[in-house]
DNA sequence: CATTTTGTTCAAAAAAACTTGAACAACATT
DNA sequence: AATGTTGTTCAAGTTTTTTTGAACAAAATG
C-alpha cells in the first residue's frame, strides 16, 4: 500500500481548504510559536503539517495556509533545523516532502539544543568578560560588589547547565501513546 | 592602563555614571530580557538594580540607565509584577525604591508562574474548542485523525504540567550565597 | 540547449513591538 | 487652595521583526 494520493472518497486531504479543526490546530501552534518567540509562520506551518498523515510540499503548505513561498520556504527549513519537521523523498518525485516531528522529547531536546545552549554559552562568554572589567575597577567597594555579582551570576549559569539535562529526561518519560501513521 | 578614574574616591553610587562591569552586566541582562522574550528595558531595569547594594528610586534607574519615564514606571512595574525586584519603602521619603530578587527560584518561580502557566490554561481551553469542533466533523477519516491529534496535544500538555514543579524544585536547590543588600 | 520544475535569496513592504514624552492623577507640603 | 513631587497612561514615533514576491540558481526534462 503505497502512496495512493489520489482523491480518496474526495476527503479533504488533498483540498485547498482544512477542516475547522485543523485551522484550529494550527491557530493553537500559531499561538504557540509567538510565545517560544518564534515567527508565526513557523507555527502554522508546524500545525498544519502536525495535523496531516500525508507528508506536504512547500507549495501544498503555501496553499494550504495562505502563506508566501518565501514565508514556507523559511520556515520549513527553520523547523527543520530545530528538529520539528523532517523531510522525506517520495520515491519518482522531484518535490521534497515533509512531515512533523511529534515526539515531545525530540521537540523539546531540539528546541533546547538550538535555543537555550547557545544561550548559556554566550553567557559564559559575558562572564568572562566581566571579569576582565573587574580587573580594571579600582574602587574598592565597587570592586568587591562586582565580584560577589561575578559569583552570583556563574552560580546561576551552574544551576541551569544542571536544569536542562533534566528538562530532557522528564519530558521524555511519555506514556505509550497511540502512535500515529496508519494504525 | 588609563584606568585610574579622576573621581575614584568619590563613591559612584550616587554619581550618574555606571561603572564598566555594571554596563556589561546590564547588557548580560539586555540580552536575557531578549532571549525570554520581554522588552530591552526590563533586562536592564534588572540588570542594573541586579548591581547595586543600595536600592534605586524611578528617577535614579531613568537617569542611570537614560531611559523615558514612561518605559522606567512601566519596566518597574513589570519586574515587579514577575517578582523580579520589590519596592522598599524608605522612612520619610516620599519615593518608592527598588531592589532585585537575585534568588534564582524566586526568579524562575516568577517567571513561569506569569508566563508558562498562564499558557497551559489557555492551551487547555483551545483543546475543549478542538474537541467541540471535532464533534462537527463529519468526514470519518479526519475525524479520526483529528481525535489522534486532540490526544497527543492532551498528552503533551500533561507532560509540559508535570514538568513544571520539576524545574521550581531543581532550581531550588541552590548553594547558600552570600548575600546582603544593606539597605 | 531551451524549458519546466523546484526551491532559495533578499530588498522592500507590512506588521508588531518597544520607547518616548506630554498630559494627567494622586497626594503631600506650604 | 496653590504648588511641588511622584508616578501612570497612552497616542504617536521609532525600531525591530516578519512577510512578501520577484529575480535567481540548480537540476531534471524534452
Amino acid at each position: 500500500m503505497s502512496a495512493r494520493r489520489i482523491f480518496s472518497s474526495m476527503s479533504l486531504a488533498s483540498s485547498s481548504q482544512l477542516e475547522s479543526w485543523e485551522k484550529s490546530v494550527v491557530d493553537l501552534f500559531l499561538n504557540a510559536a509567538i510565545s517560544f518567540g518564534l515567527p508565526k509562520s513557523y507555527g502554522q506551518i508546524y500545525g498544519l503539517l502536525f495535523c496531516r498523515d500525508q507528508s506536504l510540499a512547500l507549495d501544498e503548505v503555501m496553499v494550504l495556509l495562505k502563506i508566501s513561498k518565501g514565508s514556507a520556504s523559511q520556515g520549513l527549513r527553520a523547523l527543520r533545523q530545530l528538529g520539528a519537521i523532517s523531510s522525506v523523498f517520495a520515491p519518482g518525485d522531484r518535490k521534497e516532502r515533509f512531515v512533523a516531528e511529534i515526539r515531545l522529547r525530540k521537540l523539546v531536546g531540539g528546541f533546547l539544543r538550538e535555543q537555550a545552549d547557545p544561550h548559556l554559552d554566550k553567557g559564559l562568554a559575558r562572564l568572562k568578560q566581566i571579569k576582565i572589567l573587574l580587573e580594571d575597577t579600582d574602587d574598592k567597594d565597587s570592586h568587591k560588589r562586582g565580584v560577589l555579582r561575578h559569583e552570583i551570576l556563574s552560580g546561576w549559569h551552574r544551576q541551569m547547565e544542571r536544569l536542562l539535562p533534566w528538562v530532557k529526561m522528564i519530558v521524555g518519560k511519555e506514556r505509550s501513546l497511540p502512535l500515529q501513521n496508519k494504525d
